[in-house]
DNA sequence: ATAATTCATTTACGCATGTAATCGATGGCA
DNA sequence: TGCCATCGATTACATGCGTAAATGAATTAT
């Protein structure tokens, strides 16, 4: 059951702050995705039944929170790319933005650090 | 006209190689995938009338060759992804990937050699 | 010349997705 | 105490996708 790029907005939503009604999640939503409120329903129920979310009745509405953590969908997202186009490896990754792409100067800084950390191979 | 998962998989072989028949191109996948020829046709036709192909006829049978580029399409892919979940950079998908994924000796030292290549900032 | 084979093109079909409207229950208000 | 507003749940519907079979045109074999 993955979740899809319509899904996946609601559940940064509420990544970054939970639990919320539906209503607060279709104001956030607002800004972006130009949804109704009744898209943002259909989609809190198709991520309730993937069991990537959870609901818990407060009065007569509910209050839905991220059950899918944040980190797990990334790493997913991630390694998916990494394995159907860079072989599963980070460095050609990297290699193909620092060709193509031109990196910020705060990027190339914090790239140097992090790779600084880690260990020497020999 | 985005490119499907499954088209993807036949812009992998024509990338590869090319140009090929609708055969060849079958036989190629008839190892990672399992599909019947009439689906590999199927998805020819589909990425014909995206534009990312073209067929040359020869004799009987049409040649195919990719339109688009593998290097576009990766850009497309690798940028969409950090955008959507990395805020558009890189070091922070790094990051996740030092911390989260154990990285092997070879592509450390890769990235180390990457790195030392890029311009210092100031 | 006709039949069989081989291609590509067209049609098929179920499921996911994006985007909502409608229905049914429930709680507040007159 | 009955009606209106408000939720969530159900239903809707067009499009894309994965997967393929049927059809039709051309070519080769008989």
């Amino acid at each position: 059951m993955p979740i899809s790029e319509a899904e996946s907005a609601v559940m940064q939503v509420l990544w970054e702050r939970h639990p919320l009604t539906a209503e607060e999640i279709a104001a956030a939503l607002g800004a972006a995705r130009q949804w109704q409120e009744a898209t943002v329903k259909t989609l809190l129920n198709r991520l309730l039944n993937k069991g990537a979310i959870a609901a818990v009745k407060e009065g007569r509405r509910y209050l839905y929170s991220p059950l899918l953590q944040r980190e797990a969908y990334v790493h997913a997202q991630s390694k998916d790319l990494l394995d159907r186009l860079f072989d599963g490896r980070l460095a050609p990754l990297v290699a193909h933005f620092s060709a193509r792409q031109k990196l910020g100067a705060a990027d190339i800084a914090e790239l140097k650090r992090l790779i600084a950390e880690l260990p020497d191979d020999e």
